[in-house]
DNA sequence: CAAAGTTTACCGACCGGTCGTTAGGTAAAA
DNA sequence: TTTTACCTAACGACCGGTCGGTAAACTTTG
């Protein structure tokens, strides 16, 4: 029993993600919505705002799962665990919407776009944050910040690409293999040695 | 002095990169060319058949450049590192063809969509038999060849998505970066030990 | 409690504009 | 005389968005 607002979004979601925003009408989005196009902005202003909305709502939903995730978590290698696990199954559980977000940006106006993007900074930052704080303490390698956080990134969000929910693997398998690839590849040989240095 | 229709193409994909296929229009193509529109097809049958053409090169290009660059590496860490490399500058250095590829498969029809695809298959096998050698070899750990090859692949490709020409780091730099991230996240923590085990 | 007013959620028809593409023509080069 | 490389003009399709209207559901009021 959806209102007709969240139908629309969620029919949106899916032919964005399906066809992408430019080739997606809002005749497509109506008729997927079981009513007419006019319809559509009732509930919306726009095309650009339905697709604004969708993106505001994955990226908050998206930090605040992050902040969950590390609410829990103690030590940095465990912190760092915690956010890979988070930023991987996030997008591997939303899938369409996460794709939607990392391809369909500039379909945005520019308000849209700083909005979107300030949040994805912050989200960003976390991840520095942690990387930082990993060097410091001797845990991981002397690693560059910036590019290790955009390849941790983007290496999760490239798996709402090829996720599939019926394959051989399970999201916390996935997960799991993840984890071990980033974390090995920031502590870069740092392993605990049987003994002393 | 370069012939119209590679000036159409570039100009191609400086628009395609900049604004997207569907959101940038024949005429505009044109305009940055200096011709009529209508005179895009006397080189190109169709918007879909430039697009196509720039990014069956692209490919091409792309899996000679891996050949090329394994060819002189031996030893299969020394090989996954050229790969790893190959891959990387290729990426930034071409940066907007790579983008374009993929980021707009969407706009092909079938017949050119399943080309591509083949396309980048093949590139990705080669990866996956470097993996796969490795871990029989001992040499990496025993990874998952699949998700593996994939994180490989869309980490350095994602560098397409952010890297600036103008930025703190070269393409060597941000290749060293990736290659240890790579190697030491296949590796996990199968590193020689200072003696025996 | 019923009549009157107001709001909600939708519709069909239509608009100006842009799109990719084609037809037919032309001037210069081969 | 044919081919090359472009042009102007136009085509039909489709796009996002607007308009005026309407039936049903709520809210207010006598």
């Amino acid at each position: 029993m959806a209102d007709m607002k969240t139908t629309i979004k969620s029919v949106s979601i899916d032919l964005f993600f399906k066809k992408g925003y430019f080739a997606t009408s809002i005749s497509d989005i109506a008729g997927g919505s079981g009513i007419q196009k006019a319809s559509i902005y009732y509930h919306y202003a726009s095309k650009e705002d339905l697709l604004f909305h969708i993106l505001t709502s994955t990226m908050d939903d998206l930090t605040s799962a992050l902040k969950q995730g590390l609410a829990a978590a103690q030590g940095i290698e465990q912190r760092m665990r915690a956010a890979v696990r988070s930023h991987v199954c996030f997008h591997l559980e939303r899938q369409k919407e996460n794709f939607i977000a990392n391809a369909e940006l500039r379909g945005l106006t520019a308000d849209h776009y700083r909005s979107i993007v300030n949040k994805r900074d912050e989200y960003e930052s976390i991840f520095q944050d942690l990387i930082r704080q990993g060097t410091d303490e001797g845990v991981f390698a002397d690693v560059d910040v910036k590019i290790l956080s955009y390849a941790i990134l983007t290496l999760c969000t490239a798996g709402a690409t090829w996720y599939n929910p019926n394959g051989r693997l399970t999201v916390d398998e996935i997960a799991d293999i993840y984890e071990n690839f980033i974390i090995s590849g920031l502590k870069q040989g740092r392993f605990e040695r049987p003994a002393g240095r």
